[in-house]
DNA sequence: TCTGGGGTCCTAGGACCC
DNA sequence: TCTGGGGTCCTAGGACCC
């Protein structure tokens, strides 16, 4: 029988400070948000002594010095390879393997039963505990919304010991009974209160639900939550990729910042980042867009959000090209006298890059920014992130980020390297 | 100046995910 | 004092066309 797995990372940014840090194991600890803002990973010691997902550090002060909580800011590199080590042992399992986030993937697995499908769970988590130092809950059921409700609760229930198969059919019921409607893939808080009104507080009260009322009350997505929750599958695998259609960079400001050239440093720097990663995934964009925010519990101040999408023609990931046109933008949107909190480009239309000259417009300028990318790429990769900068702007002030706390990134900095001593 | 419907495309905003 | 970032999908509504 062919099933989905949901491989979860338990407290996956926690577990990957403790795999190099043992001290740690055990001990209540926390990791922060970019700016050390709020909390995004807890160890179950925190959550224990009720530090809630996503609370503001300054709300929980008190409760972390009076248990000597670790708190440590984001380390994003290590998450990364550390997940990117992760995937590659589940590779070793499954020829569909569909990385759905940072922490979690879906696998298709085949066995000969039940039996032989939570064997396979189980030796994944121990095969991924040994190759990485991270603890994963397997979740497998028909679908991906059913693996996810068996994720969950091989997540909950200490008696699972991690893994949850929920395909043989006398499982189903008691299991989606025991599974509150907001822990179902696709209900937030908005749709969780609107169901619970209407008398739907399970998964498996959702299940039951008729269509036509699924229909009038919620859409189309809740109609495929619906049905999966039947065991049709209606989200398939994607071990494939699907083409992005969109490259982010944003970022809230640690200081407040007023004036226009740091505004231009700050976006200068996004663009640096965003077209760094388009020409990694060999891509070119066709319009940015260059938004700026005020801070919106800042309630005296007073509050503007500004945005504009610009054109990029003709499409580029030259990064001093893009800046251009994101100056250009931004020197529309800014509003003098105010103070800002974040602001951030976004790039979109993406289409592959295939490399070929364009020769209605592609001059010999052109094919030279190209080659130097390719070498400030280069350079960067080996020697470190901005060893090489483009732009006319110091990437430099009071808009960077606060992170107090980041352990060393041990496994991509040679100089960051885990020191034993005997 | 008044009368109608159907289709497409685009954008903004909401909701959700991790 | 201190409140994340990067994504996707869906829907409603407006503009426009025939």
């Amino acid at each position: 029988m062919k099933a989905v797995a949901l491989i979860d990372a338990n407290n996956f940014y926690v577990s990957c400070e403790r795999a190099f840090n043992p001290r740690l194991r055990g001990e209540p600890t926390v990791v922060l948000s970019n700016n050390d803002g709020c909390v995004v990973s807890r160890s179950n010691e925190a959550k224990q002594i009720g530090i809630r997902m996503a609370v503001p550090i300054f709300q929980v002060r008190s409760l972390i010095e009076r248990h000597g909580v670790h708190v440590l800011s984001s380390n994003y590199e290590l998450y990364g390879d550390l997940s990117s080590r992760m995937m590659n042992v589940l590779e070793e399992f499954s020829p569909e393997v569909e990385r759905y986030s940072i922490d979690e993937a879906f696998v298709s697995l085949e066995a000969e039963d039940s039996a032989g499908l939570e064997k396979l769970g189980r030796e994944i988590k121990a095969r991924v505990y040994r190759y990485t130092g991270i603890p994963v809950s397997v979740g497998i059921g028909a679908t991906k919304t059913l693996a996810k409700v068996a994720g969950f609760h091989a997540k909950t229930l200490p008696q699972l010991e991690s893994v949850f198969d929920l395909t043989p059919a006398s499982l189903q019921v008691p299991a989606l009974r025991r599974t509150p409607i907001e822990e179902v893939w696709g209900v937030g808080y908005r749709w969780a209160t609107k169901l619970k009104a209407n008398g739907i507080r399970t998964a498996f009260d959702l299940r039951e639900a008729r269509d036509e009322w699924i229909r009038a009350n919620m859409n189309v997505a809740g109609l495929r939550m619906a049905h999966e929750l039947r065991g049709i599958r209606c989200h398939t695998l994607a071990s494939i990729p699907q083409p992005r259609r969109a490259i982010n960079s944003t970022r809230s400001f640690g200081k407040m910042v007023d004036s226009l050239d740091d505004l231009k440093a700050a976006v200068g720097t996004f663009v640096t980042r965003a077209a760094e990663k388009l020409r990694r995934e060999r891509m070119l964009a066709g319009v940015i867009t260059v938004f700026v925010l005020t801070d919106r519990y800042k309630l005296d101040d007073e509050q503007y959000s500004g945005s504009l999408t610009l054109q990029l023609a003709p499409m580029t990931n030259i990064t001093t090209d893009i800046q251009t046109v994101a100056l250009k933008a931004l020197e529309a949107i800014y509003r003098k006298d105010l103070r800002y909190k974040k602001a951030g480009v976004m790039l979109g239309d993406l289409v592959p890059d295939y490399g070929l000259p364009q020769p209605l417009w592609e001059t010999g300028k052109t094919e030279k920014m190209r080659e130097l990318m390719a070498k400030v790429d280069r350079l960067n990769r080996r020697y470190g992130r901005e060893t090489v900068q483009c732009g006319t702007f110091i990437s430099d002030g009071k808009w960077q980020m606060q992170m107090n706390s980041r352990s060393p990134r041990y496994t991509t900095r040679w100089d960051e390297l885990l020191k034993v001593t005997c």
